[in-house]
DNA sequence: CTCTATGCAAAAACTTTGCAGGGAT
DNA sequence: ATCCCTGCAAAGTTTTTGCATAGAG
């Protein structure tokens, strides 16, 4: 992702620059726990920040299991998986056919037991 | 459902049976807060009790968009649809064929736009 | 100068925990 | 007497808001 040209609506702060560049170098969706260490910012900031890309669909999010919101830039459009046992955290990148009559589908979240907990 | 049978580790009382009909009762998934008015017992009791259930498999719950807790009494397995604008949870009962290698799936939460706000 | 972004502290929203009293066995 | 259940109040956790200052154009 260009972090130069991601939205004409948002002006690209430090604090901007920073949080991008954490969520696109994830390979897993983080959560603000997991990243408040790696930025200087104040987590108002960071939240505040965090709607304006959600807004903009520059970030996407989901809660879960813990109550955290998890975060992620999708470079490729992917499902995640959540383990109810060690609360794990999986991309899901086969393609998955559901299709809900006159429902547009935007995100899967598969909750069940990861391999390892199996 | 059959509440005096529901399991040889819980002892029903009157708090637990009250909360069991009211989910049993429901064709939707419900949070404390749209059932309180309708138990008499104090938050924490329902909360604990909510736990056990869980934790006995009586009962299952998953996160909202509104960072509440859903929680039901699932008579037929099904999904759940909520929508991102609206909040609205919809029970999705067609089956939805989705297999990942070595994972157990015991949930399945789809994100997206319901057709009212599409 | 104006408009947006930020930090700090306080509030908000939902859930959990500590503790003491009550009930059942 | 013991064990579990309950209510009340307080604490916990994550996220949001109010307000004043700082910074960009």
């Amino acid at each position: 992702m260009d972090l130069e040209n991601i939205s004409k609506n948002i002006k690209l702060t430090t604090a901007r620059r920073a949080i991008l560049e954490v969520l696109v170098n994830s390979k897993k969706p983080l959560a603000y726990e997991d990243i408040k260490n790696n930025l200087s910012m104040d987590k108002a900031t960071f939240y505040r920040n965090i709607t304006k890309f959600e807004e903009e669909g520059i970030v996407s999010s989901f809660e879960s299991n813990d109550k955290k919101r998890y975060f992620e830039v999708q470079k490729t459009k992917h499902s995640h998986f959540i383990c109810n046992v060690c609360s794990k955290i999986e991309c899901i990148h086969e393609k998955l056919d559901i299709d809900i009559k006159n429902h547009q589908i935007d995100n899967i979240i598969i909750k069940g037991i990861c391999p390892n907990c199996l």
